[in-house]
DNA sequence: CCGGAATTTCAATGATCGTTGAACTTATGT
DNA sequence: ACATAAGTTCAACGATCATTGAAATTCCGG
């Protein structure tokens, strides 16, 4: 039953934050996330229109180590989601400008259809 | 009359911005700008407690090229504000969350008093 | 015209970044 | 037990980054 590395909230820097936000897949990666109703059902796999696995896994551990998702193992799969509540309070207001800011991107790589969930 | 180049902020992407915003030197920059109750009044020399002239300049550029500061010239000085009109139209919101989230970050450099302005 | 002030530019350094493809790990289904 | 699927890890690459210090630029005041 392997665990993962999720670093306290109190310990990100706000710059810390916007570096893990500068990048076009991870943008895209998080708007996704945040439009599956459900939380927390989100296979990686489900990204892959967006990159190659291995470049995926990358950019997973970047937004994972800046405190922005979480990532539950289950079997051979993973599942991430939004760390919003502790973003929320560390941040107040951040996700939310953020997230409409990267919606607004017209150049944003997007998923075609809804995130395949459960 | 030398005259700088300023992007169209049309033409910055989301991912930029938060790149230029993924550096402690520059966030502070950017609070110590936005203390700032007179616009287009702060002198580059004025930052000099958070960098070398050097550095300070690298970090000017980078911050005008994402579209978030302005630059006048005036003789041998120039005067930095943020381009805030320009920003809140093309990313509506995001400003004033960064610049919350900034102020709120305990480890940011600051100056020690106000900017020296006119 | 000369000296100094404000700022940028340049070259160099080491660190980190995004990307690729191949190898590895771990769990699942038969 | 074996093949397969889902992810991660690793080594390599060129690109960009932050930082330094020295040199160049541009203007101003005497």
């Amino acid at each position: 039953m392997k665990t993962v590395f999720h670093p306290d909230i109190d310990d990100i820097a706000a710059a810390d934050v916007f570096a893990a936000l500068a990048d076009p897949i991870r943008l895209g990666i998080l708007v996704a996330l945040a439009d599956v109703p459900e939380v927390d059902k989100a296979r990686c796999n489900s990204f892959s229109e967006l990159a190659s696995a291995s470049l995926l896994s990358y950019h997973f551990a970047k937004l994972r180590e800046a405190g922005i998702t979480r990532s539950r193992v289950e079997g051979t799969s993973r599942y991430l989601s939004i760390r919003r509540e502790d973003l929320d309070r560390r941040f107040p207001g951040l996700l939310d400008s953020v997230l409409e800011t990267a919606r607004r991107d017209p150049n944003l790589p997007r998923l075609s259809g809804p995130l395949t969930v459960s």
